[in-house]
DNA sequence: GTTATTTCTTGACTTAGGTCAAGAGTGCTT
DNA sequence: AAGCACTCTTGACCTAAGTCAAGAAATAAC
């Protein structure tokens, strides 16, 4: 937990810095919270309570429609997780937010994130950046999606995420990857030939 | 433009309270710029300088792909507008943001807005609230393209912002639900006789 | 107001990817 | 180590939506 504490603050420095005094008073915020394989860090209809950061563990964030569940996104090693648009709305979530494996997360809460807004000026500048940040991925994302065929974004994501396609259950990823858990296996038996 | 400037001020006093000092600062940054019918705002690999404010005129953002032209959004009225991915990180645009009509809107210079965050934090606190405000609609639209038929789509357009489909091109309508203008027409079709 | 250009519609045909169903691996559990 | 339950693969078939092409309707330009 010492490392991933090291890691939050290299994340934190690349976008602001901090003086000793808010690293201190930003640290001590943060707790560590741990969940069992297939355990559920949020529900739909349950308001996300915390933004993680993942120590260990892999999570997935998903919905429901028409009982076919879609994924959103994948969360492990020293990454941030949690139902980030309930969380900043504190509004019902929308989706699910699942520990595939057991995992152990350190977790700030809306209130005391509140609180460090309020008091030192500098996280308003790293709240700005992070949302910039995570509203860059989702640009990303959303042209992909809209421009490329089941098979590009197989590639794509073999390329530039490798980890990620040896990390996570196949018919987890098809559903993100906007594709039927077949469609992925043939995608996939069609390259390995090529 | 006077009254487009009220519209500014009461959209950003939605997010944030301002001395009548910060907001002199804050409006004094915007300059006026007029675009012909057709003429480009920004195109691809050219990085946007401005985030714009709109008095008047239709804009579409889109990027090519393959030499089909996909639209991301529009923007009239009083909504803000600009390749914001571009702008907020200062590389080249992958978007073009064209003038549908003839428009004239405000704008605001990546460094005037720079300015405006080191020197009164209270922007921080907007820039991280309008950061928070776009992303939640990219999330949005991110489930919706992943869960929704084309004719969902239109129906929702069509339910949530009458407003866009009586005022944009079909065409442009059509590839922002991500379908072709031909199955725009007939969803439309099948829709008017049910 | 009359051309000239786009935009929109419609039909015929194609295709990427989905669905259903049955087997083959894999790996937890006791 | 045997059994059970997932996960992945493969085949056969289906369907939503795309492509191509040709008119009709609407806008823009002169």
């Amino acid at each position: 937990m010492d490392i991933a504490l090291e890691k939050l603050q290299q994340q934190i420095e690349n976008m602001v810095q901090l003086t000793p005094q808010e690293w201190a008073a930003f640290r001590d915020c943060w707790k560590l919270l741990s969940f069992k394989r297939q355990e559920y860090l949020v529900r739909e209809g349950q308001t996300e309570r915390y933004l993680y950061f993942v120590v260990e563990g892999i999570q997935r964030l998903y919905f429901l429609n028409d009982g076919n569940e879609i994924c959103l996104g994948f969360s492990f090693d020293h990454s941030f997780s949690g139902v980030y648009d309930s969380f900043v709305s504190q509004t019902p979530s929308q989706y699910y937010l699942q520990a595939i494996t057991p995992s152990k997360l350190l977790a700030l809460s809306y209130t005391d994130l509140e609180q460090l807004y309020a008091t030192y000026p500098i996280f308003e500048r790293w709240g700005r950046l992070f949302n910039q940040y995570f509203l860059l991925g989702r640009v990303k994302r959303e042209r992909d999606m809209m421009s490329m065929t089941a098979e590009e974004r197989y590639v794509r994501l073999m390329t530039e995420s490798p980890r990620t396609l040896q990390l996570i259950p196949h018919k987890y990823l098809a559903s993100y990857l906007g594709m039927s858990a077949e469609t992925f296996s043939r995608v996939r038996k069609r390259l390995s030939k090529s």
